[in-house]
DNA sequence: GCGAAACGCGAGCGATCTCTCGTGTTTGCC
DNA sequence: GGCAAACACGAGAGATCGCTCGCGTTTCGC
């Protein structure tokens, strides 16, 4: 378990790890102001200062470097969303619970613009539209089972339909979060928040009003 | 003015009508599946079942292919949601208003599934994205009217904001309704309606009270 | 029916992009 | 210090794509 921890790659030196961190920087850079299609292996080397050559010592070719920067973005989305949906508590208002996760996430891709660059295009390789439509799934059904916990006894079709809504409605809010800065995009994380609980919220009074007319009827 | 309807350009038969008609259908298939970038002109030449030459017979080059499809969508788009915008009333209930301006909106998208590819790719021609985006500028600018309409008196800062949330959220919520079909897809076009109006409806109630308070106050 | 112009073809030019290869340099290990 | 391997270079091979050009065909006005 502890040789090759890469399959068959040739062994590293520290000099190697820095190049490949050094590449996949510029073809960040690159790949969020040009789009993964539009960008050229050449353009990514120039960024990083190094030949072409040298960027084909370290990545087989191109859609490799999308594939490992994917790779350690989705890796950090997944410990991100992992622990913000974990720590939610179905028994606090929906309010402070929305709140939180709203901030958590949206802090995650602000850091990390080309995640959302990555992702959403429509020329992305392969490879990565399934890493992607994994890293969405995964999500929804975390999703699903937090909004689960809020409606407990609510049809799995509902809450199925209702995350992927809600998956959506933050993305849509995301775009224009980024689109915006200073105190304004703070103004537009407050509608998103909005927007979800006060889509979210009627289903939990609905929910509720039925489950105590439930109680009433069978004391 | 009756004199060369197009800029240059030589006198067209009605052949060269039809050609450009299954030119653009074509482009509008490979735009579709492949994107713009990613789509050759060769490609759409082949799914036209002409040659090359042809194609260039009728488009300068490649981006006019997109410019001359996205305008012709763009001028549709325009004239739908004009007509819809226009027809609302703000005096009829804030559900039903968004009901029909959804309705018409989506039904449009439906048909015409190429519009949604063309323009929110990471990699359309510049030409295009202006055009995009002074239709969306419009479409923005319609809707702001629309919700001053029904909030009057509301700051300027808002509005705007809540016009770019609701064009954002309904473009969420297109692309859910866009992947699914048949009753699931009425079940999100049913869903996103309540996104619109949960969001709204608390904005119109909070208005009117404010409103009332002040009339009360100033008798 | 005849001439001009629009239409249609497809080989291929030039530009660009991905990726290779031969060679030279640096690093780790003894 | 010396050797093997990892690192670095950059010219260019090979492939693809946008687009052209020369020539043959169809259509229109007269």
């Amino acid at each position: 378990m502890s040789v090759d921890q890469e399959k068959t790659s040739p062994r590293r030196q520290a000099r190697g790890e820095r190049r490949i961190a050094q590449l996949l920087e510029a073809a960040a850079n690159v790949f969020c102001t040009t789009g993964y299609t539009a960008s050229s292996t050449n353009a990514i080397a120039r960024e990083a200062g190094v030949s072409p050559g040298t960027l084909y010592q370290f990545f087989p070719n191109k859609e490799a470097i999308a594939i490992e920067l994917g790779d350690r973005l989705i890796h950090q989305m997944r410990e991100t969303t992992g622990e913000a949906l974990a720590a939610v508590d179905p028994s606090t208002p929906l309010e402070e619970a929305i709140g939180t996760l709203v901030d958590r996430f949206t802090a995650f891709s602000c850091q990390h613009p080309v995640f959302f660059a990555l992702m959403h295009g429509p020329d992305i390789p392969g490879r990565l539209t399934e890493e992607h439509d994994a890293l969405h799934a995964h999500l929804l059904g975390q999703v699903e089972a937090l909004i689960a916990a809020f409606l407990p006894g609510a049809p799995a079709a509902d809450v199925t339909r209702t995350a992927h809504l809600c998956l959506g409605l933050y993305k849509a809010g995301l775009e224009l979060v980024l689109s915006h800065e200073g105190s304004e995009r703070d103004a537009y994380v407050r509608e998103l928040k909005n927007v979800l609980i006060r889509y979210l919220e009627p289903l939990l009074t609905e929910y509720r009003a039925t489950a105590d007319l439930t109680t009433t009827r069978t004391p």
